[in-house]
DNA sequence: CGTTCTATGCGATCCTGTTCGCTTAGATGG
DNA sequence: CCATCTAAGCGAACAGGATCGCATAGAACG
């Protein structure tokens, strides 16, 4: 369990940039990962053997688990570069002055647009998550959090600038969000949408979530 | 992949209810589910193992395959019956006169309470939706379909009453509204929501649907 | 009764993620 | 140079879900 407690005392174990066996551990790490990717690209997560991904990693399968938790941890790494990658992305295009639904639609897109090259990573990602136990679970669920947190962010700056309804609580919202684009991902991920039929029932959601269902007095 | 193409000709494969290697399938059937049933609520589905399964039923493990196609199936098909009660439960109690989000409201905490019992029963059949070539996926995913149509139908009355706008798209709305749910479950089964807590959520997520996040101009 | 067909059952086996105990290689300290 | 420590690596083994080929029992039919 506590893989490390406490250096005991003061027995300072420094972080030494230069010893050769991190290096080592280094770039085998790099290895794995690469070859990781690519064989789940190749094959797909589950016909991805984790022996295939050591042979090609060029090392036995056991020592991969020197260096990551579980298979899961390695897709799931991927996962966090690319929500990385599709925030600096939307970051890049985001106009902070625009209306806040049409900003939220346009994270969504950005995300979904790298998360449709690889499928597997939102299946995944959300069935590593019904393992409560495990650490992985624990890290797909921060890193949704920070999704959420951004959307978040989004939001509450359009309540400032009173696109939305100053009572609405924002993290909420945002959590909504996140888990109606995570269901329409995941009809898509069966086959039940195509990827343009996910993309408009995102939106479709998102549009929801801002006007409500109630009744409204001015006409649309 | 086709167990059975077509009986051939007119050799019509009669059920004959009489047939006495049938009826004893039955009942290894229902031994199995039965064991399969015990065991997962003493142990959780990852820890029952199918050999343990077998055992209590009294058979080998192979022979489960018999009658299952996997697993999940076993979890999936209680969680079709509990559906069933949930909805049976929900139908005695629901009062179609009363405000509709009261009504679908009163849906999620009745499914609920049910599920709370059985925490696998969620968990498990959402990760069965992470392998979409499978049988079971599919399953999951029609019974999905079928508490979004119950919803669509609350909602569908609700604007017929005018409780809601005329224009909303009912089906989009009910499928929001159950994966929110889901998500919120999907917390709750990683330990970051409180049973309480989870309702919490739910509830908040049906209001803020129900209301819209943008600015109304009556007061509240 | 004998033949044939099929639903059911079983043990052996496979596959794959993961764990274990041991070895190796490089660092550290004397 | 030697003792010691530890990150990294390895092959063997384990565990558990699933598959395979064969066996059995009851039905159908002549």
């Amino acid at each position: 369990m506590a893989l490390i407690e406490q250096p005991s005392a003061n027995r300072a174990s420094k972080p030494r940039p230069d010893d050769g066996r991190l290096l080592r551990g280094k770039r085998s790490r790099e290895r794995i990962r690469k070859a990781a990717r690519e064989l789940f690209r190749e094959k797909g997560f589950d016909a991805a053997t984790l022996r295939a991904i050591a042979a090609r990693a060029d090392m036995g399968a056991s020592s991969i688990y020197r260096h990551v938790q579980s298979k899961h941890e390695l897709l799931v790494l991927d996962l966090a570069d690319l929500q990385e990658e599709a925030w600096s992305n939307f970051r890049q295009n985001d106009d902070r002055q625009s209306d806040c639904s049409a900003r939220v639609r346009s994270f969504f897109r950005n995300q979904h647009r790298l998360l449709a090259e690889e499928p597997d990573l939102t299946v995944i990602s959300i069935r590593a998550t019904t393992y409560p136990e495990a650490r992985v679970a624990r890290r797909v669920l921060a890193l949704n959090d920070r999704t959420i947190g951004l959307l978040a962010e989004i939001l509450m700056q359009g309540r400032m600038r009173r696109d939305l309804d100053r009572n609405v609580d924002v993290l909420a919202a945002a959590s909504a969000l996140f888990h109606v684009a995570t269901g329409a991902r995941m009809s898509w991920a069966n086959g039940l949408l195509t990827e343009q039929g996910c993309r408009d029932a995102i939106d479709a959601s998102v549009e929801l979530l801002f006007v409500g269902m109630q009744p409204r007095t001015d006409a649309s």
